[in-house]
DNA sequence: CGAGATCAAACGGTCACCTG
DNA sequence: CAGGTGACCGTTTGATCTCG
């Protein structure tokens, strides 16, 4: 800056100013300092911006594994409303664990992040007490967090409610229930969407139609369920993974499966599911981000979005 | 009065140097 | 040897000044 300041035969100050495109800077004089800029070659140093402003324009995003396509696809949404506001993005994933979730929101805190995007692991946020008294900005996303910061959802309940209808209408009282560990919330909310679709319905509740843990488990207890005399006639998966981990292990039951997957439309039948919007995810909890950034102040936001039921055949399957 | 110059003090951390 | 001091990195910002 100060050799293009001398280029140009101005001061510091003048060329900060047109710079940031602060008034005061006569066209001539603009012209000299562009041309300055472009002769120099001249790129504006971040860090140095970074240090003097207090805020990095960066954000955290912890999601629960990058690798896995939900939660990628609320990555790429949180990415593009940063970038528009000219932030970039760091993201990690906790992988569930609750204390890695805390080493990298840390970590990010330690870069100075702005604000953070975070889908909870664990329950207890506390730690983060520290950071958002220091002016960090703080949303949760898909999962509530253990304090009260903008929060935003799917309908867990909902969509479970709607998809263990869709296969009631079908015909069937026996109806699967296959989710992941109730200490997940989307799981524990998914389950209680089944519960109540069921009461609704008029139909009992039968505990041996349950089944709750890791995705890949999941075939066997399905297995286990259809060797019992009385077994289910249709099926309610409580995630993508477990969706996918029942197909691949040969079972094609009438079902219903929350989360759209890649190819899920291919199969034959293809697969019905109630379908989130990670994308709106997201974009959400991003938006509500950098509105706390630029000064929104006011009591915490809780969204939820809606979910969708797309037939595709699988949960159209008679008893 | 407006355009622009000049100056100094930050920002947060690192590092060389000095003192006791 | 520990601990303290001050310069330094590049930019922003505000106060103040100059000149036509």
């Amino acid at each position: 800056m100060k050799d293009v300041a001398a280029a140009a035969g101005v001061a510091l100050k003048t060329v900060s100013r047109f710079v940031n495109a602060e008034p005061g800077v006569s066209p001539a004089t603009a012209e000299r300092v562009a041309a300055a800029i472009e002769r120099l070659g001249y790129r504006r140093n971040e860090s140095a911006r970074v240090l003097r402003r207090g805020r990095t324009a960066t954000i955290g995003l912890v999601i629960e594994d990058v690798a896995d396509p939900f939660y990628s696809e609320i990555g790429r949404a949180v990415e593009d409303v940063a970038l528009r506001h000219g932030s970039l993005v760091f993201s990690g994933s906790s992988g569930e664990d609750p204390r890695r979730e805390r080493e990298l929101v840390l970590a990010f805190c330690a870069r100075r992040v702005d604000g953070l995007v975070i889908v909870p692991a664990g329950t207890d946020h506390d730690y983060l007490l520290p950071e958002l008294d220091a002016g960090v900005a703080a949303v949760f996303a898909d999962r509530p967090g253990g304090l009260d910061a903008d929060t935003v959802l799917s309908d867990n309940a909902g969509g479970a409610h709607a998809g263990v209808t869709h296969l009631i209408r079908h015909g069937h009282r026996r109806i699967a229930f296959l989710g992941d560990r109730t200490a997940i919330f989307t799981a524990a909310e998914r389950l209680r969407g089944y519960r109540r679709a069921l009461s609704d319905a008029g139909l009992p509740a039968d505990g041996t139609l349950i089944a709750t843990g890791p995705p890949e488990r999941a075939g066997a207890a399905l297995d286990r369920m259809l060797a019992e005399p009385d077994p289910p006639t249709a099926v309610f998966a409580g995630n993508g993974r477990i969706t996918v981990a029942l197909l691949r292990s040969g079972h094609r039951p009438p079902l219903v499966g929350f989360d759209d997957f890649e190819l899920a439309d291919l199969l034959t039948p293809g697969v019905s599911v109630v379908a989130q919007d990670p994308a709106g995810l997201g974009r959400t909890a991003a938006e509500l981000l950098f509105r706390r950034l630029s000064g929104e102040t006011g009591p915490a936001r809780r969204i939820e979005l809606a979910t969708r039921l797309v037939p595709r055949g699988s949960g159209e399957l008679r008893p």
